[in-house]
DNA sequence: GAGCACTGC
């Protein structure tokens, strides 16, 4: 057996072999004692132990695709069945996992209880008319949902210990009941705030849980996200995102006004999940009258019950149907088309259900879905009819809902996703998932400051994840589209949090404000690398937030009063001296919407492109994206006739009021520059000097780092070249990209920076490398 | 001449 190493499509190394008779089996790990994990005897090269080890294992197990009994019922006419439709070499062979993701229900059992589990995390909530019916079911909902039983040895483990850590699956009550279960036990309690990653997720709950005590929402149970605050003096039960919580911690660093805080979803380690788990641990040691929560669903509890103090860990079972693990028995060089004649071979060969297939990005649902069109096209009434529809975050809305209409009599959905459908919405319908096992992860650089976005295998807990959206309505299958060796060995256990992965200059504002002034020995779960705290504090340094001694100065405390990064904070500051707010606090709104201000359908290129060519402005990206803004006509129907983003534009303008509605309190007046462009590019360089790039041959060089970059061609200045430029982002796709740039004088730099700039790079590489042009430099500053 | 996953304040 030779191993040909191929290139993957995304420059990952898969391993292919060329003879398809690799038959490795290996139990799921999900839910598994590590008894039966025990694979690491089994080695990657075949040898005759191996084939024996196959052999046996493969008896175990059904041969291919599908259940054991379905195959030996109509084998032959399976196959005659499959080559009408699918070439036999183009077939994939899986092989079951000998073991199942466990589920806690029963199919039977479940086909009930799954409408009282949907029912309850389900957005679309009965009318008030229909009230006093529903009540009575609401209260038997709660009181079959898997916490219930365990509610007063729960409220004893709160009331004995101030950290509990709670450990539950999906679906077993711990966001909606817990908070309530405190309220009615201890009517006396001070405010309850429950955190959650996601806006949606803090509404949707808030609502629910409003219903469930009959209360109105937004008095005794409210909400609290940006741009929203549904809560009032009544308020006793909050729920909020996590980044709200954050913020309140800089009017109330004590958290007086709580007595409770739950930290939701803890296991999805985000930034500022990560950040509140350290912020936590320290004012619960002064205040011991604080209950803290922290709930997560996984078995990484242990890891948070070791960062808490050993903390003790309340286990709740979830609720979910059991999943069947399928994976491939060969590597799948190319997994896009692994995923058409997968979701072809379900179709044909499965029961009743509909299809989810996980993908990295836009451009590869397209293909995914154009391809499925294709052979659905060209099989015509030989198959059912496969209903495809793509969905990610920047699919325009009306798109995106199509996913949730009911699949039609006789057809099958296939709904082909990127991680959208992994944590943020969940289809109902979903019996098969197919998982290439791949995603789209940033990852950030602290030596270069370069963001990159890169395909990558995903982890074994995003793999579960994905496999567990098959068993919500019922048992379900999920394929893999790698080994079960590759799941094993080439996959990490966990996503890397993200913390350790990005930028952290306003979180080090923020803990600066808290007072924290040691961040290298600050409490973080999973510390983030050490450069990158360093670049952090030394650009705060460099914008003025921090002084020589790391304290911050009173401009940066100016500077942490708004919720956006340093460098753009300061550049809303100097706006002041500009005399040009009106314009940069919109130009500051557009650029924190990230790229997705134009849409570019695949199939209307052309079209988008003259569109966006309609609103080019001379001297850079940062002032199209004020004309885009100032000529929005805030409609949907303005947007769609010039390829804008509608929700795009709706989020610019929100990010500006609340930026706008910030002024008054750091003490910027906000006024018009009156179509002058140059104040507007002093206060972009005054926030952004740190990231100028020089004209040099063949491209650009970063003045910091004399690093090699280029004009991102969707620029509007990538024809033209400019001598000087401050970018606003640097990212590594296919090049080092800078992505939003404005053209600048290299004098300004010397009048918005002469701390940095005369003593550092500009002055002394230019008077090495090129003294003449220093020297024209200055001319042209006159 | 590219091609941006997902969140959040």
């Amino acid at each position: 057996m030779s191993h040909t190493d191929t290139v993957g499509r995304n420059g990952y190394l898969l391993y292919c072999t060329q003879v398809q008779t690799l038959y490795l089996l290996f139990p799921d790990g999900q839910e598994v004692p590590q008894k039966d994990l025990e694979l690491e005897e089994t080695p990657m090269e075949l040898g005759g132990e191996q084939g024996r080890w196959e052999e046996e294992r493969l008896k175990t197990a059904s041969l291919s695709f599908g259940a054991k009994k379905e195959r030996e019922q109509g084998m032959k006419q399976e196959q005659e069945k499959y080559q009408l439709i699918l070439e036999e070499d183009e077939m994939i062979d899986f092989v079951s996992s000998a073991i199942t993701m466990k589920g806690t229900l029963s199919e039977k059992v479940g086909s009930t209880g799954f409408f009282l589990f949907v029912s309850c995390f389900s957005f679309c909530f009965p009318t008030l008319s229909q009230a006093e019916l529903k009540k009575q079911s609401m209260q038997e909902v709660r009181r079959s949902l898997p916490i219930f039983p365990y509610r007063e040895d729960l409220l004893a483990a709160i009331h004995e210990h101030q950290i509990l850590v709670i450990e539950g699956e999906t679906g077993s009550g711990k966001t909606t009941q817990i908070p309530q279960y405190l309220t009615a036990s201890c009517p006396g309690t001070r405010n309850i705030g429950c955190t959650q990653p996601r806006r949606v997720a803090a509404m949707s709950v808030a609502a629910r849980v409003a219903q469930e005590m009959s209360v109105k929402l937004g008095n005794e149970v409210g909400y609290s996200i940006r741009f929203e605050d549904c809560t009032s003096e009544r308020t006793v039960l909050k729920y909020m995102t996590d980044g709200m919580l954050l913020r309140e911690f800089l009017t109330e660093p004590d958290l007086a006004s709580y007595s409770v805080v739950i930290i939701d979803e803890a296991h999805e380690r985000t930034l500022h999940t990560d950040i509140l788990f350290g912020l936590i641990k320290d004012i619960a040691r002064f205040r011991p009258d604080l209950k803290v929560l922290v709930a997560s669903a996984t078995l990484d509890t242990e890891r948070f019950s070791c960062f808490f103090d050993e903390a003790p860990v309340f286990r709740i079972p979830g609720r979910r149907f059991p999943v069947d693990i399928y994976y491939t028995k060969a590597p799948e060089a190319d997994y896009l088309e692994a995923c058409v004649v997968s979701v072809l071979q379900i179709h044909i060969t499965q029961s009743p259900g509909d299809i989810l297939v996980f993908l990295t990005g836009q451009e590869e649902i397209e293909a995914c879905c154009e391809m499925l069109q294709e052979r659905c096209r060209r099989l015509g009434s030989k198959i059912a009819e496969l209903v495809v529809l793509p969905i990610y975050a920047n699919l325009p809305s009306d798109m995106q809902a199509k996913i949730f209409s009911p699949t039609p009599p006789g057809a099958r959905k296939v709904v082909v996703a990127t991680n959208i459908a992994e944590t943020s919405l969940t289809i109902d319908g979903i019996i098969y998932v197919i998982d290439p096992g791949f995603c789209k992860q940033k990852s950030y650089n602290a030596r270069t400051g370069m963001e990159s976005l890169i395909v990558t295998p995903c982890s074994r807990a995003s793999a579960n994840q994905r496999a567990g959206r098959a068993g919500r309505v019922a048992a379900g299958k999920c394929f893999r589209l790698y080994t079960a060796w590759a799941f094993k060995h080439e996959m990490e256990e966990t996503t890397v949090p993200e913390i350790q992965r990005t930028n952290l200059g306003n979180v080090v504002l923020l803990l600066k404000s808290l007072g924290i002034n040691d961040l290298i020995h600050f409490d973080f779960m999973d510390p983030p690398p050490h450069e990158t705290l360093v670049l952090a504090l030394e650009q705060l340094y460099a914008l003025g937030a921090l002084n020589h001694l790391g304290e911050l100065t009173k401009l940066g405390r100016r500077m942490a009063e708004l919720p956006v990064d340093p460098m753009l904070s300061k550049m809303i500051l100097a706006s002041e001296q500009y005399k040009c707010s009106e314009e940069v606090l919109t130009i500051a709104a557009m650029l924190s919407v990230n790229n997705s201000i134009f849409y570019r359908p695949k199939d209307k290129v052309v079209h988008a492109d003259n569109a966006r060519m309609n609103f080019v402005v001379p001297g850079g990206d940062h002032l199209v994206l004020l004309n885009v803004y100032t000529q929005s006509g805030y409609s949907t129907q303005w947007c769609y006739e010039n390829f804008i983003q509608f929700r795009s534009m709706r989020r610019a303008r929100d990010v500006r009021d609340q930026l706008e509605g910030l002024m008054d309190r750091i003490e910027v007046e906000v006024v018009s520059s009156q179509g002058d462009s140059v104040p507007i590019r002093k206060a972009v360089t005054a926030g952004y000097f740190y990231h100028t790039a020089r004209l040099s041959k063949g491209g650009y060089k970063t003045v910091k780092h004399q690093q090699t970059v280029y004009i991102h061609p969707n620029s509007s200045l990538f024809e033209e070249q400019p001598r000087w430029l401050i970018y606003h982002e640097l990212v590594f796709t296919t090049k080092e990209f800078m992505r939003q740039v404005i053209e600048i004088e290299s004098g300004w730099l010397l009048e918005v920076a002469p701390h940095y700039y005369k003593s550092k790079e500009l002055e002394d590489s230019s008077n090495k490398k090129m003294p003449r042009k220093q020297g024209k430099t200055k001319e042209e500053l006159g």
